[in-house]
RNA sequence: GUUCCCAUCGUCUAGCCGGCCUAGGACAACGGCCUUUCACGCCGUCGACGGGGGUUCAAAUCCCCCUGGGAACGCCA
């Protein structure tokens, strides 16, 4: 066999979204498979809309994500002249003419075809009129009129189209930069691309490169189209559907194992898997298993797959990755205290900043401590007041002052008291942390430390 | 309009070279267990082969039609 040759192609006229991301994941997870090259090219043929940051904020996504890259990368507007020469190429060859229709009369054209209800398309006007170069004028493929343009989906089979769908299109525009069709070609076979995985919208380009790979006498890749993702509503993804680049799920606290894991699944399967480490996708991945339908973004389940990564990410790390949220929620916390913190709160978020906000009532002091009423009124009646108070007595003298021993102390006030752990409980919980749900009393109480835990009880004193 | 693609629970999907499917798993929802609480975890419930024709002893699985969705028809990529 020989090797695999894959490659990821965006233009930078945007951030890298999760379509496009998923793109790149299939065609990095294709050649890693395999053992092959994957290769990544910029598509800024488009000089109005191409910017440099967003060809910068793609890369930084691709890192992200996980994802690396063979080689250096290639610039399509570094290689007009390659281009060029290529169609140099068919003009000598009788595979191209020049074509002196403006971009007007080529509207008229298909407006009129639309009116009879044919597909529009050029027609043909100047194919044998056997004109030169000029000003204003385009390359256009001299396209064969009648036959089938067939090839080999990996995902969708054979799939075939009558050459009379096709026009002449444009090889070469008026200003000399050539258009996407061909460059891509040029492109993918010069760098030797065997396999082009890519969305869905491209199938009906590809029979169009097909004739172009041919009038070049060029070998076809292995194409594959994969079905586009869907908003939750089943309809095409767009803004609406609020964070789509991945840039946006990284700033909402994402980690790059689930959305790299998350947009694999759709799409892709393997059995009744749902977790895979990225090396275990390595190992089994291959196109057979693609799916051929298009797919519904379900972000629900992304925060599952997410709270999954959270729980198994190593503290001290996770605690590295939540700073930057913890900071964003006004805190500057010490890397140790955060390590500290993280592990009582990794299995109450499902993404980093989730865990920032849900950690907030431990970082304000006992007097910034902000108090749900209706836990105040619920918990801290006259009776939860007394226990909280008896039990700041005791909790002073707990020595050290470490969980398993205000675990011991909590327990032994109950105990000797002849009381149920529900009355002092939540008494203790809201005075603590202002609310009836969290983490354990003895952890909370460790963390917090001795003066912050009285201090709170003291204040709690005063509530209600 | 034309061409191409697609069609299993609300969602992601397994199954699709026909029988092992009274259609399996996961997310969500709901209920329970665990637990001082919340969450995690565990157990369970609800829930789908778009419709119609064929082929066959037998179809979610093969064929055709319909319907429904999507994409493309640029001197954008």
């Amino acid at each position: 066999m020989t090797k695999v040759v894959t490659r990821f192609a965006p233009s930078p006229t945007g951030h890298l979204h999760i379509g496009g991301a998923r793109t790149a994941i299939f065609n990095w997870l294709l050649a890693r498979h395999f053992g092959g090259t994957f290769l990544l090219r910029i598509e800024d043929t488009d000089q109005e809309r191409s910017l440099q940051e967003y060809t910068d904020s793609i890369l930084a996504s691709m890192r992200w994500l996980g994802l690396d890259w063979d080689g250096d990368l290639i610039y399509q507007g570094r290689r007009f002249d390659i281009y060029n020469g290529y169609i140099d190429r068919m003009l000598e060859t009788g595979h191209a003419y020049w074509c002196e229709c403006t971009p007007d009369e080529v509207e008229q054209m298909r407006e009129t075809a639309r009116e009879r209800g044919l597909k529009p398309k050029y027609d043909g006007r100047c194919r044998e009129r056997g004109l030169g170069p000029g000003p204003g004028r385009v390359v256009r493929l001299k396209a064969p009129l009648a036959g089938r343009v067939v090839f080999e989906d990996m995902v969708k089979g054979t799939v075939a189209f009558d050459a009379a769908e096709l026009d002449d299109m444009v090889l070469r525009r008026a200003d000399g930069a050539p258009t996407y069709n061909l460059a891509v070609v040029v492109d993918d076979a010069t760098m030797g691309v065997t396999h082009v995985l890519r969305g869905d919208d491209h199938v009906s380009n590809t029979p169009k490169q097909v004739l172009i790979y041919q009038a070049l006498g060029l070998p076809l890749p292995v194409f594959g189209h994969v079905p586009m993702i869907l908003g939750p509503d089943k309809k095409k993804l767009s803004k609406r559907h609020g964070a789509r680049a991945v840039i946006e799920y990284e700033q909402d606290g994402l980690l790059p194992q689930a959305l790299v894991n998350y947009l694999v699944r759709l799409g892709w399967s393997y059995g009744d898997q749902e977790i895979f480490a990225l090396q275990e996708l390595v190992e089994k991945f291959t196109t057979d298993n693609l799916n051929s339908s298009p797919a519904a973004f379900d972000p629900d389940k992304l925060q599952w797959l997410n709270a999954h990564y959270l729980r198994e990410t190593p503290v001290d790390e996770l605690a590295r990755l939540t700073a930057p949220f913890v900071k964003a929620e006004g805190f500057d916390v010490a890397p140790e205290r955060l390590a500290a913190l993280v592990p009582l709160f990794r299995e109450r978020a499902s993404n980093l900043a989730d865990m920032a906000r849900v950690m907030r009532f431990m970082l304000v002091d006992a007097a910034a401590l902000e108090h749900d009423p209706a836990a105040v009124a619920k918990a801290l009646t006259a009776e939860g007041k007394a226990h909280v108070a008896a039990l700041r007595g005791l909790l002073d003298q707990a020595d050290p002052f470490d969980k398993a021993t205000l675990e011991k102390v909590v327990h032994d006030y109950v105990e000797q008291g002849g009381l149920k752990f529900k009355q002092v409980g939540p008494p203790l919980r809201v005075a603590l942390a202002g609310s009836l749900g969290g983490p354990g009393l003895p952890e909370i109480m460790e963390v917090l430390g001795r003066a912050e835990t009285l201090a709170r009880l003291d204040r709690a004193a005063a509530l209600g």
